[in-house]
This record gives structure tokens, sequence and C-alpha cells, in this order.
DNA sequence: GCCGTTTTCGGCCCGACTGTTTTCAGTCG
């Protein structure tokens, strides 16, 4: 039963950035289907998008009377925020819900039907819901409405099975498999010059929905009938000369977009996306005197019309750098395209120099069998060894983590010793130049470290005169994970404050589609990480991406150092860290920031001028 | 509903595919 002693505080908590947003994306829905203006509807969902994104809770800046000017938020959207923050509800909101259910908004939900459809069938027929909608189709009464027929009614269903079996997006890691597959499959077809994936997956966003690819071929009917004829295909949504749609077996929708040789800057631009980005770019083109389309640049007469023949002119091509260029821009990282400041960056030559797998020399956060990892110490050290690291850090679980074996003071002293000889057998492997050719000029050395396990009360694992002895601790949160925020920031602030942590592990604690966040004071999570020179992790485990994007972001805009590490629990799962190489990017993370892009001396200095640490014993 | 060193009003990104409404609307990306 829920604690009701508590009395309720004077002033509600406001509303988060995430719900404010989920608010104007549904009122912006609501209006679709009610047929308002198209430019509205637009308005509120960029107005939500943008709330989305927001860096700082824009409810608490309103409790606090402050305005922040948040692009697509006017006047009228800014009065709706002060009354959700003032009041909790939102009177126009609770009119348009009484007005158009929830239960129809669901409908756009299903592939096929758009806000005309659900409107016309909400108005002519009465149907409320997906129940409704099924139950009409499956008893033919769609057919006698306008431009309806017994296909539409077949597509209709079709259209609410597919939602219904629609699994989850994609993990990152999920869709590279994928494209790979099909990139080879499709190798070798007569004419294809080059086959690229775009879309989400290109932008390394954290799941990915429907895959794109760009085919550039002298033979467009020979790559879309092969992809169409794939085993793996379960149905063709579409086939034409310019493109392609099919859904794979128990897999995602991949759309094939055909890209005339040398001519792919501009496609690759277009379906790379997002869709934001594309809007900003076009906006500039029109600016400019021409028209943007996945075709090119269109040159547009004084009525603002592209120009008929004669005197049309499309300018083409063959690379991305290219056609950014025709606007002035420097060629974009795809991983910024969101319009998150990347264009007005691009515009300055202030564009970020995004840290890259390549400048990684270490991994601060992996297993092995003595917790919970697959491999032994030597094979994790060796498959490190072999990547061309500097190092690595062996951070086994510490006791409390029992699920994973964690382990206790008397085993760490163990430990200790194997991690020495082995570091004394890599040393004299170099003297005598046998070590693996991958290796870099100081070496290899295995670091020893823990992953110190947060308990619920706050208190770390091991005691200060243990922690010491580590060259890096990482410190976690596993339990415990539903306590209210006072006590989830109490526990972080432990971590943080203890001059023996030097780094915080997935600090959201999420799993993607999984596990919710803690409940965290992200900004004070932040602040107290840079004042105490604890570093915060991107975690490359592909169901962890923690910290997120934007996170990742802020924290370095706040001052924090970042660690990206693999956090392996086998060999194979040292090659994760690309994913939060592929995180930090789109967090705008330059390598400075980075600690594992520093040599070891500089790390190990690093950690060892947190102040407060006890000297390291013996 | 938002926005503006061209604009405080009149714009707001562009094209392919599908089905069917024999000339285009709806949906999607």
């Amino acid at each position: 039963m829920t604690d009701r002693r508590a009395s309720p505080p004077a002033n509600p908590p406001p509303p988060t950035n995430g719900e404010l947003a989920r608010i104007f994306h549904e009122i912006g829905e609501m209006l679709e289907v009610k047929g308002e203006l198209v430019f509205k509807n637009m308005a509120y969902h960029r107005a939500a998008d943008a709330i989305a994104h927001w860096p700082e809770e824009i409810g608490r800046a309103y409790q606090e009377g402050r305005r922040p000017r948040i692009p697509g938020v006017g006047s009228a959207i800014e009065k709706k925020i002060e009354e959700l923050v003032a009041t909790g509800h939102l009177a126009f909101y609770d009119r348009l819900r009484a007005e158009v259910p929830p239960s129809l908004v669901a409908l756009l939900e299903i592939p096929g039907v758009g806000p005309r459809t659900v409107k016309l069938l909400h108005e002519t027929i009465g149907i409320e819901s997906l129940e409704d909608l099924r139950r009409a189709a499956e008893a033919g009464h769609l057919r006698s409405l306008r431009g309806m027929t017994e296909k539409t009614e077949a597509s209709i269903l079709a259209g609410i099975e597919a939602l219904a079996r629609r699994g989850q997006r994609l993990l990152l890691s999920e869709a590279e498999a994928i494209v790979g597959t099909l990139q080879a499959e499709l190798a070798g077809t007569p004419g294809l010059r080059s086959i690229l994936p775009a879309g989400s997956f290109r932008r390394r966003r954290e799941t990915i929905g429907d895959l794109d690819l760009l085919a550039e071929t002298d033979d467009p009917a020979a790559i879309v009938s092969r992809l169409t004829g794939l085993p793996s295909v379960e149905s063709v949504i579409g086939a034409g000369v310019h493109k392609a749609s099919v859904r794979l077996l128990r897999g995602p929708q991949v759309d094939l977009m055909i890209v005339p040789p040398g001519e792919a800057g501009t496609y690759r631009i277009h379906f790379t996306g997002s869709r934001e980005h594309n809007v900003r770019l076009r906006g500039m083109a029109r600016d400019r005197g021409w028209s943007l389309s996945e075709k090119g640049y269109l040159r547009l007469g004084p009525d603002g019309e592209p120009l008929g023949e004669p005197g049309a002119e499309l300018r083409t091509f063959p690379t991305e750098e290219a056609a950014y260029g025709f606007l002035g821009l420097s060629l974009i990282p795809p991983e910024l395209r969101e319009d998150r400041g990347e264009i007005e960056a691009a515009l300055a030559g202030r564009l970020p120099a995004l840290v890259r797998l390549e400048e990684l020399r270490g991994d601060c956060h992996t297993h092995s069998d003595w917790s919970d990892g697959v491999h032994t110490i030597e094979q994790m050290a060796e498959a490190a060894r072999r990547r061309g690291y500097a190092y690595q850090v062996l951070t086994d679980h510490s006791f409390s983590l029992a699920i994973a074996r964690g382990l206790t003071v008397e085993r760490v002293a163990e430990q200790r010793a194997l991690v020495d000889a082995l570091n004394a057998r890599f040393a004299g492997e170099e003297a005598t130049g046998t070590a693996p050719e991958a290796s870099p000029p100081e070496g290899f050395r295995l670091l020893h470290g823990c992953e110190l396990e947060i308990r619920a009360d706050a208190a770390l694992d091991f005691p200060d005169e243990v922690l010491a002895a580590f060259d890096v601790v990482v410190a976690s949160v596993h339990v415990a994970r539903r306590q209210p925020r006072e006590q989830l920031m109490a526990r972080v602030f432990a971590a943080l404050r203890s001059p023996h942590v030097d780094i915080l592990a997935h600090p959201a604690g999420r799993m993607i589609q999984g596990r919710d966040d803690l409940d965290l004071d992200w900004e004070a999570v932040y602040a107290e990480a840079a004042r105490t020179g604890t570093c915060l992790e991107v975690n490359g485990s592909p169901h962890r991406l923690d910290l997120a994007d934007l996170r990742a972001r802020r924290a370095v805009e706040l001052g924090c150092r970042l660690a990206i590490d693999s956090d392996a629990h086998r060999t194979g799962e040292l090659d994760d860290v690309r994913w939060g190489v592929a995180v930090a990017r789109r967090g705008w993370v330059e390598a400075p920031s980075v600690v594992n892009t520093w040599s070891r001396a500089e790390l190990l200095a690093w950690v060892a001028a947190k102040p407060g640490r006890l000297a390291a014993a013996g």
C-alpha cells in the first residue's frame, strides 16, 4: 500500500519536460484528427520536440519565474505551460480530450491510416477505437464510405495486425546486424555501385524503427527486384522505380531508395535526416533562391516557384560534403544531424571534433569470470592487448552484489596477485619484443579496479583503505532502484564525494526498453561530478548506452569528464565500446573530455589527483 | 501556432507510391 500519512506538498511538483512534451504532442495529434490547419499541428509537435530536448527542467524554471526562450514556443504555448505549472491542468487540453478521445488518436498508429481517414471514420460511422474499427472492417461496413472498397477494409485489417505484432524498436546493435546481412545479400546485383545505410541507423540513434538503404545503381529495376525477392522478406509494401519498401520476417521495415550514379550528395543528406535537420536545410536553400529535395537544388524563379523549361536548373553533387558546401556549410557528421545547433556551428566553422573510436587508449570497465564475466582475466587482458590498448581496467563487482558473485576483500587481494603476475609477463614480452604487434609504445598494462556497489543505504562496499589500493574505482547503483529521489541522490553523492571513486558507471541505471532511468536530479549530478572531479561513464553495452547522448552533452557543458567503456563480460564485448563512442558523438563529445583517450600515465595521474585520497598501501 | 535585416501578415519542405474519386487525395518518409 502507498504511504498516505504524508500531507500533500504545498506546491505540486512541476511537470517534467517529458510530460510537457507528451501533452503538446498529444494536442498536435488531436488537432490533426479534428482536421485543423496542418501548420498548427506542426507547431505543437515542433514545440513538443524542442521541450523534450531542452537541457533544463522547464517547469522548474517557470516556477522560479523564468521563461527560457525556447525556439518553436511562442506566446500561446508559453501561456499553456504557465497554466500547467501553476495548476497542474490545462483547460484547452482537457476540452480537446473530451472532444477527441485518446482511443481515436491511437488509430493514427495503424500503418496507412492518417488523420483524414480517422476523421472520416469517426464522423460518418462513429468509430472511436481500434476494436470498433476492426469490427466495422470485418463486417464490411467501411466499403460504403467515400473512397473505400473491400480492398481498403483488407488493408486496414492488415494494418491493425501489423500494429499488433510490430515489435519494439531495434537496438542499434541489432540494426547493424540486419544492415550488414542485407548489404551482403544485395552486393553483386547488376548495375549496383554502392549500397549504404541512411536514416536513424546512420545517425546512430539508440533505437531504430525502420532501416533505410541507399542504392547507387545503373539498374534500378535489378536492385528493387533483388530486394523484394529476398527470402527474408515477409511482404512487399511497395515497389516503384525510385524506391521499394519491404517488411522482413520477424524484423523491421526496410526502405530502399535509388540514387542516380554520381548524384549521391543530396540523396544521402535527405535520407539520413533527421527530418528537423532537413527542414532547416530546405529553409536555408529557399532563402538563397533554391528548392532542396533529394534530387538536388532546383533554381527558384522570382515567384518562388521552380523555373520551368527552359531555364530549369538542377544542381546535383556526388558527395555530401559538396552538397553541404553549396549552402556554405562544412560536412556535418551524421550523428549531429538533429537540429540541435549543428547548422549554426557548421555556418560558423565551429563543428566539434567528435571523439573517434581509434582515439580510445583503454577501457575502464571490464569484468572477468571472477565475478559475473565469462572469460578469464588473462583472456580479457589478451583481447584488450590485441586491440592495441595501453591498458584495461579490470572491474569485477564488489561483494554485496551477490548475484554477480561480487568479490570479498580477500578475493580482491588474490586477484591483485594475479594481475601483478600478468603485468610482469607483459613487461617481459615488451622488453624482448615478443608483445603483440598492436601494442602501443607505452606497452600494455592490466590495471586493477573494481565495480564498487553503492548500497541502498548509501554506504560503499569497501572501506577507503581497500579502495586506495585500486588503480581505478568504478562505482554504480544496481539495487533499490525505486527509492525516492532524495535517497538516490544521497547514494550518488556518496560515490561522487568519495576521494577514491573515479568513475560513476552507467549513471542512469537504465536498460533500453527494459528498465527506466533512476529518478535523479541530473543537473545536480553533473554539477557535483564536475566539482569533485569524478568522471561519468558512457557505457557502451548496447542495451545500456548510459549516459545517453543529451546527458553526455550537458555533462560536458557543465565541466564533467567522461569515460567511454565497454562493460564487457566476455572478450567479444570489448567491441561494444563503439556504441558508447556513437552515443558520445551524438552528445557532441570531443576527445579531451574523455579520460580514456588520455595516455595511461595521464589517466593514473588524474586518478591520483583527486583531493582527499589515502596513499595506496605498499 | 510560430516567425521575421526583405515581412507583424502570409507564409510555413518536398516527392514517391497507392488506390481509385478517370485527375488526385491520402499517407509516408
